[in-house]
DNA sequence: AGGCTCCGTTCCGCAAGCGGAACGATGCCG
DNA sequence: CGGCATCGTTCCGCTTGCGGAACGGAGCCT
């Protein structure tokens, strides 16, 4: 589409095209990303319910529900309902920590692995076409 | 965190590392972000709130209720109310075709460009320590 | 002018998320 | 063993978003 990339014009030295995604093309990532998203209808996610499942995935176990909460800077119920729907999906498991069994530990599916590998995929693919 | 990109190993040869966003790299991405972006309490757009926003904003106008129907893949009336949420925080703005009264033309704000900057900047910002 | 289409909005009933407070269950400790 | 802290969940009233249908206003024909 916009092919600013080959512009050889005077002045500017080129920036390193890799290692800094400029806030220009980050923002038409975002945009086509969510496009792609929205057309698909993705099982429509809340940016909070989201955000939590890559955080599972991301960061190192253990993960609590007090633990996401404050992470994720949200309420304890919102994180409940949250895993509600993220294992409704099973997205998401609930497992009671045996060795302290008021808490619960949030796990790792294979459908939510698969769900956001493919979310991965879509982002990758299209940033190397923005 | 990861240092995997100093791992001299054996086999692979090491992929130019922007040009191509890895999905790996491009969640991390989208984590940190969303981290951010709930840290701060940003208004909180939904999904297609946000989607809409930042579709306005990187494609040419005109942009009538109907066409960003069309292309966001949501009903008329969610377009509606999306474009009250986003007018009351002056991130959009209605205006009247004059051409063709029965159209609204939704053009962009000051205030908008600058919470669009702001984000942008943000996942450059991510981007670079992902 | 009449009849039709197209536009964005409003109306309606419904589904889902929200946070504070209260709750039962479990752990901790004197 | 008794009291208290901490865990995740549930309850409550409320706000927000949803889509289909109906609506008024504007354009477009003949």
């Amino acid at each position: 589409m916009n092919p600013q990339e080959k512009t050889p014009n005077g002045g500017e030295p080129i920036k390193s095209p890799l290692e800094t995604l400029t806030p220009e093309r980050a923002l038409s990532l975002w945009h086509g990303v969510m496009l792609h998203a929205l057309r698909e209808a993705h099982p429509d996610l809340t940016a909070r319910q989201f955000a939590l499942m890559i955080h599972v995935y991301l960061t190192p176990p253990p993960h609590t529900v007090r633990g996401l909460a404050a992470e994720l800077n949200m309420s304890k119920p919102a994180v409940t309902r949250a895993l509600d729907r993220l294992g409704a999906y099973e997205f998401l498991r609930r497992k009671r920590d045996e060795a302290d069994k008021r808490s619960v530990l949030v796990q790792r599916t294979v459908k939510g692995s698969v769900y956001l590998r493919e979310f991965a995929d879509l982002a990758a693919r299209v940033a190397r076409e923005v």
